[in-house]
DNA sequence: CGATTCCTTGAGGCATCTCAAGGCAAGTGG
DNA sequence: CCACTTGCCTTGAGATGCCTCAAGGAATCG
């Protein structure tokens, strides 16, 4: 306990499989090479130089899909592998003492899973695909002692955890000091602009996750997720048909994200 | 843009520095031992072996002193050092786009600051001291010049990272699902195991943040946290007067702390 | 087709916010 | 030394945004 940290001061790890939990399937090493991967510039590699990702391609490590509602790995699980999304959605989340799920963030193709477990040897949290994916599997000992030889590895895995503390830095903000209506349009805003990043409509879009999901991420309840969906397509900012958003007002909801409080 | 973030997906970063921003002192190089420290063991050298620390003090690297209420960076400055406090406490916040200010965290002697500058090579923080204080000046650079040879070194900042990572995670947690007591219970708690890990009194101490400060990082007004402060004062779990806080009892609070939503 | 899951909407309650007033301590200037 | 300012904290009263509880609709699945 030497980190500015607020977990849990007393209370022990507790650990309860969310219902939908069930083991994923491995598959056996079907070698995957970054530098011909469509996904380079957006994931690890990105930045790196040819010969860096060439010793990337040189850790050989494997794939592994995971069906919808199934879990990659679980809190508290020993942690050796980090994971980067190549195809489906993932929430990651962590378990309340009383049970209850705090979703911690959603991940989507060329995004990295699992560098919370680097600091205790343990996932700090449970990723649960949201809909069939598949992932890379980097075994971090591997990518460690590659990244000994290689100085661009390295920086680029200490500048993915860097922007994952600025990721979370931005999620405080918004739990901290925005109005439902401002967690939302934030919300759908990112959602957009990552989508856009990775060649899809930033207009409009499939939402993977539930509006518990949402809430729980967002610091709502379901049904304020809810009412405030429907109040945006009230205001004309957007369309929804449950899952299937469209984004009609594009400034109008990035002034909804930007009139925090009156 | 590739990473699952919710940073402001249009507004530029605005930038406003606080009233009491004033520029702080540097210190003429006065060579700094890790391995004679007396923070050794809760800084960055924890768990580093005794040829590690000796890689680390090849740093030789300077200190600062920074008085109370100036800022030793602030958000959107070009990042270049991590700081690790030697003495004094410091408050890291992000300015929101109307000017209010979020509170990101405390940090006290042996903590690590700025390494949220590391992804983007700006810092996304200010770091302000709550009284005066100094700091260890790590130089990035050198760091990572010196991380090359040993691994050990490498494997204790991407380890202190993920560390941070965590703690954000817990405090989205507190954020996103606790009410006001649940908070401010935790954030004294917290606060409490840091301070006795330091070797001061895990149940008497004095608080050297506002109840402006302290609402802001928990995401309460500050009129709130007075009446939970108050609250807590009824309960007879703590006393307070002022910024001088009793502990009088430990276990009350940690139920407070436990006690979510009924 | 019944069971289940997820979403929407309404009505009422409550925790926290907002606004406002006042106290206390430290600092400042006459 | 005293009047005044300033910053920070406390407390009250009323407003409100979100939560809770509840009912019902729509889509999915075995």
């Amino acid at each position: 306990m030497n980190t500015a940290t607020l977990e849990a001061p007393v209370r022990p790890v507790q650990f309860t499989p969310t219902p939908r939990a069930r083991t994923s399937t491995a598959v056996p090493p079907l070698k995957t090479q970054c530098t011909s991967c469509h996904l380079r510039d957006l994931c690890l590699p990105c930045g790196m130089t040819g010969d860096e990702m060439g010793d990337l391609d040189s850790l050989n490590f494997g794939r592994r899909k995971v069906e919808a509602g199934q879990n990659l790995y679980l809190e508290g699980d020993g942690f050796s592998t980090i994971h980067a999304v190549r195809s489906g959605t993932f929430k990651t989340s962590l378990m309340l003492a009383d049970g209850r799920e705090q979703v911690a963030g959603f991940y989507m193709a060329g995004e990295l899973m699992g560098l919370d477990g680097i600091a205790s040897g343990r996932h700090a949290s449970s990723a649960i695909a949201l809909e069939d994916a598949e992932v890379c599997a980097i075994p971090y000992a591997h990518l460690t002692q590659v990244a000994i030889r290689s100085a661009g590895l390295q920086q680029a895995v200490t500048r993915l955890m860097s922007r994952e503390i600025v990721r979370e830095h931005s999620l405080m903000m918004l739990l901290g000091s925005m109005n439902a209506e401002e967690r939302l349009a934030a919300f759908l805003l990112n959602l957009s602009q990552r989508l856009k990043a990775r060649g899809y409509s930033a207009s409009e879009f499939h939402l993977r996750m539930s509006r518990a999901e949402i809430g729980s991420y967002l610091g709502l309840k379901l049904e304020t997720v809810s009412r405030t969906f429907s109040a945006f397509q009230q205001q004309r900012l957007l369309e929804v048909d449950k899952k299937h958003v469209r984004i009609t007002d594009l400034d109008g909801l990035t002034r909804a994200f930007e009139m925090r409080v009156h």
